[in-house]
DNA sequence: GTATATATGTCAATAACACTGACTTAAATT
DNA sequence: AATTTAAGTCAGTGTTATTGACATATATAC
């Protein structure tokens, strides 16, 4: 009675992954995330900082010197949204913001030591809870977990995250 | 010069993940939830409904008959906030909510025909996307993608995503 | 060198989603 | 009869995001 929602109950569904299998998908996305995220959340909650501002001090974290039009293209939000935030994390000086040397209409970012020892702080957090996740599952798991993330992300963003085998990203 | 912010920089890192990858798999998450939740806010924007709306129409249709309390648990928010989206799903004619025969407290949640069909939409979308993302992975890096998303889950959490391999979920 | 395009920033209004705290109502349990 | 549980509501607040309009500085094209 509570099978299928997506087809229409009957018994079909040949040679695909079934319903079933891609709702435990969604859900394992929905309830991962939602923990992946809590616990920086929490983390930030005393310093009045939310996830915005986690987002921007990662990316600035793992992309020193990214000027602000590339930094809206990975978070994908309005320079609006973007310009509160960052300029709370340039005000409390998590934050530099420099003028390219050689086209100075752009400004770059990069963490201060404050910046950096909170981005350290907050990625810790997370990457011990992956690297728990990690645990058992072995390389060919570990590599199937990437490979669909991967799969999942569209096709334009997939070389924004940095692909390890290869020599060097850039960003 | 861009490597590693997580440890200080210098090459040690000798039995566990190097910071490299755990860096890649936090990014991996955050692009694959963006772009996994975008595609379906996009379908939602014409119906005045947000991200709030089709959690509470997916959870209430993967689990039909679903009571209030059961729902704020698996979402983790509030009541008051709960309200506000229910109400307007209730009030147009999404989600019907039926007093229990036994315990005449409990309201329980089901779907309408209109409900069911904005979730089939929803959720086919969501589910087409993972199933593109599976392919050419292999089952093996599947039931990877899977463990490791199990992994990540706070403890007390994994048994609420359906167990496919197990009888049957209830909540 | 003037015109245009680009990069950034800002002002104002609005909305979605969430929170805390305090309280009410109805029904079940003790 | 007293207490607990389930659900709902009122009021106030905060974070994150949006759209639209405009301003400034700099680079590039003609």
């Amino acid at each position: 009675m509570s099978k299928s929602i997506l087809r229409t109950d009957a018994g079909e569904s040949p040679d695909h992954e079934d319903d079933a299998g891609l709702r435990q998908a969604i859900e394992l996305l929905f309830f991962a995330y939602r923990d992946f995220t809590g616990e920086a959340d929490a983390l930030l909650a005393d310093t009045g900082f939310g996830r915005a501002h986690h987002r921007v001090i990662y990316f600035v974290g793992a992309n020193s010197g990214i000027t602000v039009a590339e930094l809206l293209k990975i978070l994908k939000i309005t320079k609006q949204s973007l310009s509160r935030v960052l300029g709370q994390l340039i005000e409390e000086d998590f934050i530099d913001q420099r003028t390219d040397e050689i086209d100075r209409r752009r400004r770059r970012m990069y963490l201060t030591i404050k910046g950096a020892e909170l981005e350290r702080r907050l990625t810790e957090r997370q990457s011990l809870r992956i690297e728990k996740a990690y645990q058992g599952v072995g390389p060919a798991g570990v590599e199937g977990f990437r490979a669909v993330l991967r799969g999942i992300i569209n096709e334009e963003d997939r070389n924004t995250v940095s692909n390890i085998k290869k020599p060097e990203k850039k960003i």
